[in-house]
DNA sequence: TTGAAAGCGCTAACAA
DNA sequence: TTGTTAGCGCTTTCAA
């Protein structure tokens, strides 16, 4: 059997509650007594057990809030996954998550589910944030009331925020560069679609994928970035001028087998690019590497339409944040400050 | 606050005893009233509190068993660090989790162990097998008795054994010849290295890089296997016999620059064909791509070693194992009885 | 600063 | 077949 707090209570000849007050640090007691009881806990191997912990804290109905924005995307959809699997772990131990999902990106929306959560009596806080000020304002205040925030997907750097889950964009891109060099052929011509210029993780990837790639393959002819504003249609078109321009609307007898064109995708679009290659019958000589593991992009890579997808495990974008907040509130120990980045994922058809 | 047996008992106008054999199956009941109390459960919204059954089942001395061979090589290190992550959060239950290593693969020794971990009345085992027939035996004696094996690393497919977690080798062989197939220049050769013929996973990873390669890039030269027998040295001499043929000792002024020379290890030996790549002076043409995580490995592909590694998520191997045991001897639900493969990842000196 | 005691939700042994 | 009851290890309130 292991050893409880009853066992070291006898042996050091206190009561329980003495012995919980020294192993928890709740102070309220003789700092020599505590000490005593430190080591001796030590010496006997006490390990704490949580079940006894989360019985005994049952009744304090723990919240844990979660604010999604975009939930209407397929990204943010695996997200939700993460989120809703740490909410059955946290609810087998009688705590609660109360989840607020907005739609798209709206900061008058994010402020009010926000303002719900806190009024809702949240003990602790995930969300995706806005940057207006009022929103940025209402992080802090809650954060100055002892309400842990953790930021994922998107960080809020200069808050009160007490840590970030999510990718490090700027990597992400620099991965994509490095399989870009290893597969383009020399002088080969490179486009860089990417989503939007007011999103600050797109803006990064695309730094970093052309920043890398110009370093390592001064060779290659890497066009100016263009933006499809996550709209499949213009990532096609995008696209479609750029091939076009190689291979001429009707074939062309020209064409040189050893060069190629990559195509970068740093946000949505990857559909997009399939149609304008199939219309400009590039296939042959086109490489795309694209960013997420939607389901419609991994259909796509599954049947060859492109040779890379970086990943940036959404999954753990959801489920991290909500067991941070939970292992905080509820076990005493010190909280995670240092952001955590989800690993950058590569796959191919044969391992996606 | 949360619906409690209590309260359903209360609801049902039965005992709280009655409830819990009827939400858990436990027989003893009178079916209509087992029937009654789950709709009503289901209507108040019960979900239960594993707390509160962690903490009353805490007096069975619930213990789980592991043995693992091999334990000496770096790439079991990590499997072990899982097992002992899982060890701790099921320690926090109450339960135990016994750990026998045996430096290297070694059948005798496992065999003992097996017997030492059943003797200890394990109530559920997770191992790396032995095919010794006297082995095979016991698990199944075991698994007769009703005491869940779960196989890791290796599987013991025709055998009692409940489940499997471990890689897909022949797959993660595919997913190199994949990433060869892109970055080989036409017909350049191709140099295979395995570890052991006897090893079923060697054996498969070999397999299945050399057909699929074959399979998409008929242009390449794909030398006969060559088996290092996880000796750096041999796995260096094979590499530099094969490099030589092509580069010469002392420079060479045929040297066609577009081909170039890929090698694949399935297993260890990086470290010796680096030196191998060095001493022949080949390294510009050299595309090398590796399995494992090892620290030696992600050292040198950091360097610029290889291209890439081919991870098989140690951690999770030892990890899940013991969980999955868990789950089932301290949760009623049912068990996971099909093969659980790891994710096979792809690294670069990027995402290392 | 310390002790005593109630109770968290559940299981299981025993009694009916 | 059902009810009763004694805990499991811990936290927390109240009293000393």
């Amino acid at each position: 059997m292991r050893v409880t707090l009853n066992q070291i209570a006898e042996a050091a000849g206190v009561s329980r509650g003495t012995v919980d007050r020294a192993l928890n640090h709740r102070g309220r007691i003789n700092p020599e007594v505590a000490e005593r009881i430190l080591r001796i806990a030590k010496e006997m191997g006490y390990r704490r057990n949580l079940a006894g912990r989360a019985l005994a804290m049952a009744g304090k109905d723990l919240r844990i809030g979660v604010l999604v924005q975009a939930a209407g995307t397929p990204f943010i959809q695996k997200v939700i996954e993460g989120i809703k699997e740490a909410r059955t772990q946290v609810r087998e131990f009688g705590f609660e998550v109360v989840i607020k999902t907005i739609p798209n990106i709206d900061s008058e929306q994010a402020l009010a589910a926000l303002r719900e959560l806190s009024a809702e009596g949240c003990s602790g806080i995930a969300l995706m944030p806005s940057e207006e000020p009022e929103f940025v304002g209402l992080v802090n205040s809650l954060a100055g009331q002892g309400i842990p925030i953790v930021t994922f997907n998107s960080d809020l750097e200069n808050s009160g925020r007490q840590c970030f889950v999510g990718q490090d964009s700027m990597q992400s891109g620099k991965v994509a560069a490095g399989l870009m060099g290893q597969i383009l052929a020399p002088a080969s011509r490179v486009l860089v679609i990417s989503g939007h210029p007011d999103f600050a993780s797109h803006r990064n990837r695309t730094k970093g994928f052309t920043d890398e790639l110009s370093r390592i393959r001064g060779d290659l002819n890497i066009l100016p970035v263009q933006y499809a504003m996550d709209d499949e249609a213009k990532a096609e078109e995008i696209a479609y001028q750029v091939l076009q321009d190689r291979f001429g609307r009707a074939g062309n007898e020209n064409v040189e087998t050893v060069e190629n064109i990559g195509i970068y995708l740093s946000a949505a679009g990857l559909d997009g690019v399939t149609k304008a290659v199939r219309r400009a019958e590039a296939s042959g000589s086109v490489k795309v590497i694209s960013n997420d593991l939607t389901d419609d992009n991994i259909r796509l890579i599954r049947n060859g339409e492109a040779e890379f997808l970086i990943g940036q495990d959404p999954h753990t974008q959801g489920y991290e944040p909500v067991m941070i907040l939970f292992r905080q509130l509820f076990e005493n120990r010190p909280a995670r400050m240092d952001p955590l980045f989800t690993e950058i994922t590569i796959k191919t058809r044969y391992n996606v």
